[in-house]
DNA sequence: TTATCATTCAATCATTTTATTGAATAAGAT
DNA sequence: ATCTTATTCAATAAAATGATTGAATGATAA
């Protein structure tokens, strides 16, 4: 830390921010954090690590500035700092997206013709759903729903999703989301749909997303 | 690579991106190429690493996107794959700055007094440029300024500065600007002018800022 | 062709990072 | 007080990364 040269040092706390994005558990425990606070035990859970690594890859993060905690009770809850993180992780998956044709493998490959499911934007959104022409679908689990999403959205977990088509207008195009660009569900989602006859598709964004710009 | 889960398979790709900043010597790299195109050669000498070194964290750039090469004779130049690289290195110093006591420390300590240096910004210099108050003064090496510059600046690397202050008006303000926001360059000119008297401040960014936001 | 130069590759060793385990804290609950 | 639960700490082993060395490649010049 104490380098000599001034540029050095600083570089490298960059570098130890960098360094904290750089992991794929990481990554998934930020992609939940952008959904909102939670506790360890509930990130290890979502996450499938277990406790103690779950917890050492969140202090990794909460050195590195990218999240904060606060203890309530026996639980410590964890956060991001602040929205400029989603901003960050947003730039990296932008030159992923660009630069890596991997990504676009996986993208294609998974997805099978991406085109057919072009992603909704925030703004046209939420001009059709003034205009009352969209069924907004969350296809998250209740419990995220209940902390919080988008407005006029029903809410409608991805195993729940079979059983209750009939809940939903044939007429109307449905448009899912879920909890970011790389969540699977509003894109599994749309799968489902489509092979039952719905006009379906995704939000570009996810909620975290939506919230950073506007609205609740 | 080929994980079952899409997701896991695409937030690998971003940990790769990230890995391949989370280093002093690569983000050196980067800040040296945000000048424009390097050879290894030169890369190698300005950063201080052996050719071979220089050359193994190019290629791991490369490999995740961030910079791109071409062969011309007997050299291989390597250059920032596109300006947006230049948006994730901002929004990595953004988050380090804000959240890091360890950088606030660093800057505090190595430039003592920091708001005496307060930073004036591209629009400002702009405007008081273009109405003649002031004197744009470059403090890059000279292979460096011949390959753009600032509208209307003036050349002259830091050993240079103490023989030459007789060519400075003293009536009108100086701006300093360098490599980027945390090139040292420009502090220590700013630093230097003072010690004589001068009025000097220097530029909040970089060329390299200065470049993708307009002018040449 | 051979010689030369810039770069890359391959092998090695030292260092750092990660996951796991079980023990240690800290805060209720009994 | 003791017990339980949530989290962190500490120690270890396995895996990945980084720097160095010298050899290999690719391109030019003689």
């Amino acid at each position: 830390m104490s380098t000599r040269n001034p540029k050095l040092a600083l570089f490298a706390q960059f570098a130890a921010v960098a360094k904290s994005l750089a992991h794929v558990h990481r990554l998934e425990l930020l992609e939940q954090l952008a959904q909102g606070e939670r506790s360890v035990e509930v990130l290890a859970d979502r996450t499938r690590l277990s406790i103690a690594n779950a917890s050492q890859h969140l202090q990794h993060m909460r050195r590195a500035g990218l999240v904060a905690n606060r203890r309530e009770g026996k639980f410590v809850y964890y956060r991001l700092v602040d929205d400029s993180i989603l901003d960050l992780l947003a730039a990296l998956r932008r030159i992923a997206e660009c630069n890596l044709a991997e990504v676009e493998r996986v993208i294609r490959s998974y997805f099978h013709n991406r085109d057919s499911l072009e992603p909704i934007s925030r703004e046209e959104l939420l001009q059709r759903s003034r205009a009352g022409e969209v069924t907004i679908l969350d296809v998250r689990p209740e419990d995220e729903f209940a902390l919080g999403h988008l407005p006029g959205a029903v809410n409608m977990p991805l195993r729940e999703l079979e059983m209750r088509l009939a809940e939903f207008d044939p007429a109307q195009e449905i448009v899912a989301y879920c909890r970011g660009p790389y969540c699977v569900l509003s894109y599994e989602a749309v799968a489902v749909l489509r092979a039952r006859g719905f006009k379906a598709r995704r939000l570009q964004d996810g909620l975290p997303e939506w919230r950073a710009a506007g609205l609740p």
